[in-house]
DNA sequence: CATCTATTTAGACTTTTTTCTAAATAGATG
DNA sequence: CATCTATTTAGAAAAAAGTCTAAATAGATG
Protein backbone atom coordinates (compact mmCIF):
# COMPACT_ATOMS: atom_id res chain seq x y z
CA UNK A 1 0.00 0.00 0.00
CA UNK A 2 1.51 3.25 1.08
CA UNK A 3 5.41 3.92 1.79
CA UNK A 4 5.11 4.09 5.61
CA UNK A 5 3.59 0.89 5.62
CA UNK A 6 6.42 -0.78 3.79
CA UNK A 7 8.76 0.38 5.99
CA UNK A 8 6.81 -0.20 8.89
CA UNK A 9 6.46 -3.98 7.71
CA UNK A 10 10.26 -3.63 7.47
CA UNK A 11 10.90 -2.93 10.65
CA UNK A 12 10.00 -6.25 12.78
CA UNK A 13 13.06 -8.64 12.54
CA UNK A 14 11.06 -11.61 12.00
CA UNK A 15 9.23 -10.34 8.59
CA UNK A 16 12.82 -9.08 7.86
CA UNK A 17 13.33 -12.89 8.32
CA UNK A 18 10.54 -14.03 6.53
CA UNK A 19 11.79 -11.98 3.40
CA UNK A 20 15.11 -13.61 3.71
CA UNK A 21 13.41 -16.92 3.52
CA UNK A 22 11.67 -16.12 0.34
CA UNK A 23 14.46 -15.04 -1.32
CA UNK A 24 15.49 -18.81 -1.96
CA UNK A 25 11.37 -18.99 -3.63
CA UNK A 26 8.49 -19.79 -3.03
CA UNK A 27 7.06 -20.94 0.34
CA UNK A 28 4.05 -21.71 2.43
CA UNK A 29 2.37 -20.57 5.34
CA UNK A 30 3.76 -23.79 7.14
CA UNK A 31 6.86 -24.06 5.84
CA UNK A 32 7.66 -20.12 6.94
CA UNK A 33 6.69 -20.90 10.18
CA UNK A 34 8.61 -23.86 11.16
CA UNK A 35 11.64 -21.35 10.70
CA UNK A 36 10.29 -19.71 13.79
CA UNK A 37 9.17 -20.15 17.89
CA UNK A 38 5.94 -18.98 17.04
CA UNK A 39 2.48 -20.12 16.70
CA UNK A 40 0.95 -20.18 13.19
CA UNK A 41 -1.68 -17.56 14.31
CA UNK A 42 1.22 -14.93 14.71
CA UNK A 43 3.04 -15.95 11.17
CA UNK A 44 -0.08 -15.23 9.01
CA UNK A 45 -0.16 -11.71 11.34
CA UNK A 46 3.20 -11.14 10.01
CA UNK A 47 2.63 -12.04 6.87
CA UNK A 48 -0.84 -9.87 6.41
CA UNK A 49 1.36 -7.36 7.19
CA UNK A 50 4.12 -7.99 4.63
CA UNK A 51 1.53 -8.65 1.67
CA UNK A 52 -0.27 -5.41 2.62
CA UNK A 53 2.75 -3.88 2.16
CA UNK A 54 3.07 -5.44 -1.00
CA UNK A 55 6.77 -6.95 0.09
CA UNK A 56 5.16 -10.41 -1.15
CA UNK A 57 2.44 -12.14 -3.32
CA UNK A 58 0.34 -15.06 -2.23
CA UNK A 59 -0.81 -18.16 -4.12
CA UNK A 60 -3.39 -20.56 -3.10
CA UNK A 61 -2.78 -24.32 -4.25
CA UNK A 62 -4.09 -26.83 -2.67
CA UNK A 63 -5.02 -26.16 1.11
CA UNK A 64 -1.38 -24.26 0.91
CA UNK A 65 -0.70 -20.84 0.77
CA UNK A 66 2.47 -20.26 -0.80
CA UNK A 67 4.11 -16.89 -0.20
CA UNK A 68 6.66 -14.71 -2.88
CA UNK A 69 8.89 -12.14 -2.32
CA UNK A 70 7.77 -9.29 -4.28
CA UNK A 71 10.63 -6.98 -5.01
CA UNK A 72 9.48 -3.95 -6.82
CA UNK A 73 8.47 -2.35 -4.29
CA UNK A 74 11.61 -3.25 -2.42
CA UNK A 75 13.12 -1.52 -5.65
CA UNK A 76 11.13 1.67 -4.36
CA UNK A 77 12.53 1.56 -1.08
CA UNK A 78 15.82 1.42 -2.54
CA UNK A 79 14.97 4.51 -4.70
CA UNK A 80 14.43 6.47 -1.41
CA UNK A 81 17.19 5.74 0.44
CA UNK A 82 19.99 6.29 -2.37
CA UNK A 83 18.15 9.48 -2.98
CA UNK A 84 18.73 10.37 0.91
CA UNK A 85 22.28 9.47 0.26
CA UNK A 86 23.14 11.48 -2.78
CA UNK A 87 21.84 15.13 -4.05
CA UNK A 88 23.45 16.56 -1.42
CA UNK A 89 23.70 20.26 -1.38
CA UNK B 1 24.02 0.17 16.81
CA UNK B 2 22.03 -2.69 15.47
CA UNK B 3 20.60 -3.22 12.01
CA UNK B 4 17.22 -3.49 13.74
CA UNK B 5 17.46 -0.10 15.60
CA UNK B 6 18.11 1.77 11.82
CA UNK B 7 15.22 -0.40 10.43
CA UNK B 8 13.02 0.66 13.17
CA UNK B 9 14.05 4.21 13.07
CA UNK B 10 13.12 4.22 9.35
CA UNK B 11 9.52 2.96 10.15
CA UNK B 12 8.11 6.02 11.51
CA UNK B 13 7.28 8.84 9.24
CA UNK B 14 8.16 11.84 10.81
CA UNK B 15 11.56 10.32 11.38
CA UNK B 16 11.62 9.87 7.73
CA UNK B 17 11.13 13.38 7.36
CA UNK B 18 13.79 15.05 9.29
CA UNK B 19 16.30 12.97 7.55
CA UNK B 20 15.17 14.41 4.08
CA UNK B 21 15.08 17.85 6.42
CA UNK B 22 19.09 16.76 6.93
CA UNK B 23 19.81 16.07 3.13
CA UNK B 24 20.12 19.62 2.59
CA UNK B 25 22.73 20.02 5.51
CA UNK B 26 23.29 20.39 9.27
CA UNK B 27 20.30 21.98 11.15
CA UNK B 28 19.62 22.71 14.96
CA UNK B 29 16.81 20.71 16.59
CA UNK B 30 14.77 23.81 17.42
CA UNK B 31 15.16 24.50 13.04
CA UNK B 32 13.57 20.72 12.60
CA UNK B 33 11.21 20.95 15.18
CA UNK B 34 9.84 24.30 13.06
CA UNK B 35 8.78 21.75 10.33
CA UNK B 36 6.62 19.78 12.50
CA UNK B 37 3.56 20.29 14.26
CA UNK B 38 5.00 18.54 17.99
CA UNK B 39 6.43 19.73 21.02
CA UNK B 40 10.16 19.77 21.07
CA UNK B 41 10.47 17.02 23.73
CA UNK B 42 8.69 14.71 21.26
CA UNK B 43 10.87 16.15 18.72
CA UNK B 44 14.26 15.53 21.10
CA UNK B 45 12.57 12.08 21.34
CA UNK B 46 12.58 11.05 17.62
CA UNK B 47 16.42 12.49 17.36
CA UNK B 48 17.60 10.55 20.00
CA UNK B 49 16.09 7.43 17.85
CA UNK B 50 17.72 8.92 15.03
CA UNK B 51 20.93 9.50 16.71
CA UNK B 52 20.68 5.71 18.27
CA UNK B 53 20.56 4.14 15.01
CA UNK B 54 23.61 5.80 14.09
CA UNK B 55 21.40 7.57 11.46
CA UNK B 56 22.25 11.26 12.40
CA UNK B 57 25.53 13.00 13.96
CA UNK B 58 24.48 15.95 16.39
CA UNK B 59 27.34 18.67 16.87
CA UNK B 60 26.90 21.44 19.94
CA UNK B 61 27.51 24.75 18.85
CA UNK B 62 26.62 27.78 21.64
CA UNK B 63 23.17 26.22 23.03
CA UNK B 64 22.02 25.10 20.25
CA UNK B 65 22.60 21.44 18.83
CA UNK B 66 22.92 20.49 15.35
CA UNK B 67 22.13 17.37 13.58
CA UNK B 68 23.39 15.96 10.16
CA UNK B 69 23.06 13.24 8.30
CA UNK B 70 24.97 10.00 8.20
CA UNK B 71 25.19 8.23 5.20
CA UNK B 72 26.71 5.26 6.11
CA UNK B 73 24.13 3.57 8.05
CA UNK B 74 21.99 3.95 4.80
CA UNK B 75 24.62 2.28 2.88
CA UNK B 76 24.54 -0.88 4.96
CA UNK B 77 20.68 -0.49 4.47
CA UNK B 78 20.68 -0.08 0.97
CA UNK B 79 23.31 -3.68 0.74
CA UNK B 80 20.45 -5.31 2.64
CA UNK B 81 17.55 -4.76 0.47
CA UNK B 82 20.01 -5.37 -2.84
CA UNK B 83 20.87 -8.55 -1.58
CA UNK B 84 17.08 -9.17 -1.14
CA UNK B 85 16.51 -8.06 -4.64
CA UNK B 86 19.02 -10.09 -6.89
CA UNK B 87 20.54 -13.52 -6.10
CA UNK B 88 17.32 -15.46 -6.61
CA UNK B 89 18.12 -18.96 -6.48
C1' DC C 1 -20.20 -36.43 3.81
C1' DA C 2 -17.25 -36.79 7.94
C1' DT C 3 -13.09 -35.39 9.23
C1' DC C 4 -8.31 -34.18 8.68
C1' DT C 5 -4.83 -30.59 7.45
C1' DA C 6 -3.35 -25.84 6.50
C1' DT C 7 -4.25 -21.41 7.35
C1' DT C 8 -6.70 -17.35 8.97
C1' DT C 9 -9.68 -14.69 12.15
C1' DA C 10 -11.31 -13.08 16.70
C1' DG C 11 -10.51 -11.61 21.04
C1' DA C 12 -7.65 -10.93 24.97
C1' DC C 13 -3.40 -9.66 27.01
C1' DT C 14 1.32 -7.61 27.25
C1' DT C 15 4.81 -4.81 25.58
C1' DT C 16 6.45 -1.08 22.90
C1' DT C 17 5.90 3.30 20.83
C1' DT C 18 4.48 7.92 20.47
C1' DT C 19 3.11 11.93 22.46
C1' DC C 20 2.36 15.36 25.96
C1' DT C 21 3.35 18.57 30.17
C1' DA C 22 6.44 19.89 33.52
C1' DA C 23 10.91 20.06 35.22
C1' DA C 24 15.93 19.89 34.56
C1' DT C 25 20.24 21.15 32.26
C1' DA C 26 23.47 23.92 29.92
C1' DG C 27 25.21 27.60 27.67
C1' DA C 28 24.68 32.85 26.51
C1' DT C 29 23.96 37.47 27.76
C1' DG C 30 22.39 41.73 30.09
C1' DC D 1 25.10 36.22 38.73
C1' DA D 2 20.22 36.34 37.35
C1' DT D 3 17.72 34.99 33.77
C1' DC D 4 16.77 33.92 29.00
C1' DT D 5 16.97 30.52 25.17
C1' DA D 6 17.63 25.87 23.33
C1' DT D 7 17.33 21.37 24.25
C1' DT D 8 16.78 17.16 26.87
C1' DT D 9 14.89 14.20 30.58
C1' DA D 10 11.19 12.26 33.49
C1' DG D 11 6.95 10.55 34.04
C1' DA D 12 2.29 9.78 32.60
C1' DA D 13 -1.21 8.64 29.30
C1' DA D 14 -2.90 6.86 25.00
C1' DA D 15 -2.35 4.26 20.90
C1' DA D 16 -0.21 0.69 18.25
C1' DA D 17 2.11 -3.65 17.72
C1' DG D 18 3.06 -8.42 18.69
C1' DT D 19 1.75 -12.60 20.68
C1' DC D 20 -1.17 -16.26 22.36
C1' DT D 21 -5.34 -19.60 22.62
C1' DA D 22 -9.46 -20.97 20.72
C1' DA D 23 -12.53 -20.97 17.06
C1' DA D 24 -13.58 -20.52 12.12
C1' DT D 25 -12.80 -21.43 7.25
C1' DA D 26 -11.64 -23.94 3.25
C1' DG D 27 -9.97 -27.39 0.64
C1' DA D 28 -8.55 -32.58 0.44
C1' DT D 29 -9.41 -37.28 1.21
C1' DG D 30 -11.01 -41.68 3.09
Amino acid sequence: MSFADTFKALSDSARREILQLLKDGKMSAGEIGSHFDMTGATISYHLKILKNADLVWETKVKNYVYYELNTSVVEEILLWLTELTGEKK
